[in-house]
DNA sequence: ACGATAATGTAATAGGATATAACTTGAAGA
DNA sequence: TCTTCAAGTTATATCCTATTACATTATCGT
C-alpha cells in the first residue's frame, strides 16, 4: 500500500494529490525547523517528484506558505474545539487556554508560521487562511462563558489571546528567568484567565453603572 | 566626509569599519522586509565590498543576525529608558507600554526579528544579546512602580509584557478586526496597563492578608 | 469508444545566495 | 625594516528558486 491512499489510483509519473503531500510535508518541516525550513526542492525530493513539480500547485514560495499556514490554523481550531467540548470542571477558557499554550510550546515552528509571520498580513478577507484565523477568534470568543457581549467582549477576548501569545513567545525564547523560570508555565496561564475574569468582571459593574 | 568616519582613515581596499556598517545597513533591511530580508551579497554590495568580505566579521548568516539584533535590543533599550524617564502626568508603565507598542508597529520588521524568531533562544547566557535583553526586562521592571516585591513584582511584569506583545502581533497582522478595529490601539494599551494594576493590587491584598 | 484538451509531470537551464579556499594588501609591532 | 596578521579580493562549489519547453496521463464531449 502506498503512504498515501491518493484520489485515484495511479501507475507512475502522475503522484495524484501531490498539492496536499506538500501541504503535509511542509508542515512536518515547519514544525521541527520553523518556517525558514521551508524549501521547495526539499520537499520535492522527499515527495520523489521533480523538483518543479511543485510549481504546478504553488505558483511560488510564499504560495505554499499561505496554504501550509491556513492547513495549520485548521489543525489548530480543531484541537482548540476538542478542548473546549470536553466536559471538566475547569473552565472552557481555561482549557483552550492551556491547549494554547501546550500548541505554541510543543509545535513551535507551526506556531511561528501562523503568529510571527507576515503572512496573516497579507491575506486578503475572504481567503482560505482568513477565514481559518478568524475561525480561531470565534473559538475564543465562544470559550468566553461571560455574560459580556459586543465590545466588551472582544476586548476581554483580546487581552487574553494577547497575553497568551506573549507567553508563548516569551517562554520559547528563554525569557522566563529569575524567579519566573520557578513558576509552571500552567499557572502563568492560569494567572491570565484568572486576571482577565476579574477584569471583565469589574468592567461589567462598571457599564451597568453607566448603563442605569 | 565620508558617510561613516570609521575608526582610522583609509585609502581604499580596508573600509576600516565594516561590521559595525553590516550591523546597521542590515538594520535598515530588516525594517523594511523583515528578517528574511537579510542578504549577506546585497549589503555587500551596498556597502561597496565584496560578496565574501562579510564573513571576515561574521562566520555566517545566523551570526550576523544575532549581532543585528542585540543592536536592535540596545536601540529598543534606549528609547524605553527615555519613554519612562521623562516627566508626563500618566504613569511610567503607561509610557513604556505605549513606546512598547509605537515601536512594534512602527519597526514591524526590527520588533519581529527581537521577539518572533529562535535567535534569542540560541542566544546563551551572559552574551551580548542576552544581555541587551535581559536589560529590557529590567527597564519594565522598573516601570512597574508597584509596591510589589520579587515574584509577585515579577509575575505582574510578565503578563503586561506578554499582553503587550500580543497586541503588537494581533494588530500587525490584520487580526484586530470586528468592533476592535474601531478602538484605537493606544486606548487597547490603556486597558493593558489598567487591568495589570488592577490585578497587582488584588494580588498584593491576598498576599497581605496571607502573610499577617 | 475516441480523440481533443487540460492537468500534471519531467528535463534543462538561468539567476542569485551562502559559504569556502587561495591569494593580496596594508598596518602595526618586534 | 621586516615579519606578521587582520581584512580585503577573486574564483569557485553547492544549493535553492523559478521559468521554459516538452512529455504523459485524465477527463470529457461527441
Amino acid at each position: 500500500m502506498p503512504p498515501r491512499p491518493a484520489r485515484k489510483a495511479l501507475n507512475t509519473y502522475h503522484h495524484g494529490d501531490l498539492r496536499d503531500a506538500l501541504v503535509q510535508a511542509a508542515l512536518g518541516e515547519v514544525e521541527l525547523g520553523g518556517p525558514e525550513a521551508i524549501s521547495i526542492s526539499a520537499l520535492a525530493k522527499r515527495l520523489g517528484v521533480s523538483q518543479p513539480a511543485p510549481y504546478k500547485h504553488f505558483a511560488d514560495r510564499e504560495s505554499l506558505f499561505t496554504a501550509v499556514t491556513a492547513e495549520a490554523f485548521r489543525q489548530f481550531n480543531a484541537i482548540l474545539r476538542e478542548s473546549i467540548g470536553k466536559p471538566s470542571r475547569r473552565s472552557k477558557l481555561s482549557r483552550l487556554a492551556q491547549a494554547t499554550l501546550d500548541f505554541g510550546l510543543r509545535r513551535n515552528g507551526v506556531y511561528r508560521l501562523m503568529f510571527a509571520s507576515r503572512i496573516m498580513a497579507c491575506a486578503p478577507k475572504g481567503s482560505e487562511l482568513h477565514v481559518a484565523a478568524m475561525e480561531t477568534f470565534e473559538l475564543l470568543l465562544e470559550s468566553l462563558e461571560a455574560p459580556a457581549v459586543g465590545l466588551l467582549r472582544e476586548r476581554s477576548a483580546l487581552q487574553i489571546w494577547a497575553a497568551l501569545h506573549g507567553v508563548v513567545m516569551l517562554a520559547e525564547q528563554g525569557l522566563l528567568t529569575g524567579q519566573l523560570a520557578n513558576v509552571s508555565r500552567e499557572e502563568l496561564v492560569e494567572d491570565i484567565v484568572k486576571q482577565t475574569k476579574l477584569a471583565l468582571a469589574v468592567a461589567i459593574k462598571a457599564a451597568d453603572k453607566n448603563g442605569r
